[in-house]
DNA sequence: AACTATTTATAATG
DNA sequence: TCATTATAAATAGTT
């Protein structure tokens, strides 16, 4: 039959043979689910694998190289091996050196802001750290506020000049169709319509104001809306 | 109910929240599967993860210093100190101007989550900088509690260990106390019976206990309280 | 975070 | 190593 036994225990295989299908088995499973992982999530992920038997087996969603100078960017513990003589030329250069370190240094903050590597600080470095976060929480949370304010009085500016907008376009319609029914009286009366047509766009101009106002609201209220 | 649907194609999912659920749970997958590996196979394993977000997830059988020096002498393509003075620098000067980028992003979200630089951040960029700053607060609270509390459990030990010293203590006093009752005896015996006075005194010293105790307690207590 | 129907991985086997 | 398959594990969609 098949795999009717239940699942292995997570440690070493001590049959050989059994060992190796399984590195075999496994190691696809682990590379396929790493690209998934990167493609899916846009990710980037590198992963390196050496069989007992000293095979190199890797993967990288971008480039090795890129991913392990990320990686050493973001590791506090800047590796200075003075016997490697591949990282020593990187390390060497004293500004690359200075900007690690400030790196490390911002990216360890960072990271103890978000909850992270606390477990080293000291009580009163803890109260510290709580101290700025509850500071920057509130400067956010004030910000926020504003701002969302300001989107809504933007969006309720623009809504009166809306109105407005609507109520003069409602009057020059009224006007306009009053002004049609002149013109077809007068039309009836005195002789052919086209007369009527220069006189009601001579006379009433408003119909620029109009185009012209719903135009310059939208135009100015996108900005806005992608301004977030 | 549950998961009735198909699976997702492979290929990056573009809705924000679904991206980052999927990572967090098939990133916990993979690390998990990463471990398996390395001990069921006996195989040196190193894995790095950086979220859309920048954040670094790891896991190495050893130590990741180890597996990349083990990558790096495997990888052919070893471009070491052969073209040096030019490529070097060219590393160099690339690596320079990738850690500046980088410090600056790091030294602006670090300002930003102090509260500052936050006017050209949208309404929905605060909103996650909030969840955040408020995430990142909790843990500062649960670790600061859990130091807090580890201080007064390893005081309350050294408490408990300073009674049963001192018990120890009154136990020799009283021993040393009763020899030399002894002594004065047999001073008595062979002399005279001034002694007797000091029998008295030196054969009742619960009066000491507390005050011993106490002065004890404090000597002892001092240097632990500046040994954190 | 928890749940669960499905899909996927894989241990044992041929 | 490859194929098969029963079973364990992962996980997508949902609550």
């Amino acid at each position: 039959m098949a795999g009717k036994r239940e699942r292995i225990a997570i440690r070493r295989i001590d049959n050989l043979a059994a060992r190796q299908v399984t590195f075999s088995k496994r190691r696809r499973g682990l590379f396929k689910k790493a690209e998934e992982l990167s493609i899916l999530c846009d990710a980037e992920v590198g992963l390196v694998v050496f069989s007992a038997t000293g095979k190199l087996f890797n993967f990288a969603s971008s480039s090795m190289k890129q991913i392990i100078d990320r990686y050493d960017s973001h590791s506090k513990t800047l590796q200075k091996s003075e016997a490697s003589s591949k990282l020593q030329s990187h390390v060497n250069d004293s500004t690359c050196v200075r900007l690690r370190e400030e790196l490390a240094e911002a990216s360890l903050k960072l990271r103890q802001m978000r909850g992270e590597e606390l477990q080293r600080l000291s009580v009163q470095q803890l109260q510290e750290l709580e101290k700025t976060l509850e500071s920057g929480l509130g400067s956010v949370l004030k910000i926020k506020s504003q701002k969302i304010l300001d989107e809504i009085n933007g969006l309720e500016r623009k809504r009166m000049q809306l109105i407005e907008e609507n109520s003069r376009l409602k009057e020059q319609l009224q006007v306009a169709r009053m002004e049609m029914q002149l013109g077809a009286d007068s039309e009836v009366v005195y002789e052919e319509g086209q007369s009527s047509e220069s006189v009601t766009n001579t006379s009433y101009p408003p119909a620029d104001t109009d185009d012209g106002g719903s135009d310059t609201s939208l135009r100015l209220g996108l900005p806005l809306f992608s301004s977030k």
